[in-house]
DNA sequence: ATGAGTGCAAATAGTTTGCAAGCTG
DNA sequence: CAGCTTGCAAACTATTTGCACTCAT
């Protein structure tokens, strides 16, 4: 299957969910999809926006459609350590953790997750509507290089 | 040890090490990490500026302080899922990782570090200057009730 | 045609920077 | 008294909200 087909797959499988929640599949969030699947790294907002090909007035677009579309449960967010989002794609029920680059984003997927403990020590706490968040960041090879290219 | 006192010896710790590094306790700091010492659970910068009585265009001390005090090594941060940054104190050397609610930010400290793990595998993959973040979110019960008193 | 979604403007929240004046060691 | 630190203003970044208009179903 070309490359092209399976994005296509990939939004309609979305339109899908889409649909059943009464939400459209516009021509914006065609886009984003688009380029969320075929970027396969995490992006802000504003890069979104800018690879997506929007006009800089489209950012508000663009936030308000990843926003909805995490609870489509294919899109997930993760928060840099100075607080800015980052969105991705994710495989149905594939949520992963990450090891990524704070300068340039670059990421790679971590085999680990300790959901299991970490949900069931937050609900003995008697915490609700549990979140976890596991990340490692760093500074990748090639933008270490770029700050200080003696190395 | 009166609890007075123990504070008091807190800051005189982190006085001696403010001195190393060049640094000088003056009264804004001394009130700050009093604040932190005492209240004994993460707030933000705002929260801080107002427990610690310090007025409305005082803020900016409050950030550029904890920023510096980040470094001295007995004050962590955390990353709220919104960005918001908070701050406590620590143990020396001792970082640790919490269950915290996302409304009230009453945190209790959980038992759960994979540092080793997750350092060695971002190593693996070529990163410099890692930094790991595990904390897990939630509704405490107080905040629970408060939003549905129902339950 | 009906209401979900868009796009532009404007507001907001959190945080950072510039600079003159103040205080600590 | 040198220079680290403060305080007020102002700038900035990321994100959100209001509202009239548009488009998908």
């Amino acid at each position: 299957m070309s490359s092209k087909a399976k994005t296509d797959q990939f939004i309609d499988q979305i339109a899908e969910i889409m649909r059943e929640q009464g939400m459209r599949m516009t021509k914006p969030r065609e886009r984003i999809l688009r380029e969320l699947y075929e970027a396969s790294k995490p992006q802000s907002a504003e890069e979104i926006r800018q690879n997506a090909g929007f006009g800089p007035s489209d950012l508000v677009t663009v936030y308000r459609n990843l926003e909805s579309m995490l609870s489509l449960g294919r899109v997930q967010r993760i928060i840099l350590e100075n607080g800015t989002q980052l969105f991705e794609w994710v495989e149905a029920e594939q949520h992963h953790h990450h090891i990524i680059c704070r300068h340039c984003h670059h990421a790679e997927p971590i085999d680990f997750c300790a959901a299991h403990e970490l949900e069931s020590i937050a609900q003995r706490a008697g915490f609700s509507e549990i979140n976890h968040v596991i990340e490692v960041f760093g500074t990748c090879k090639a933008c270490e290089k770029e700050a200080d290219p003696a190395k």
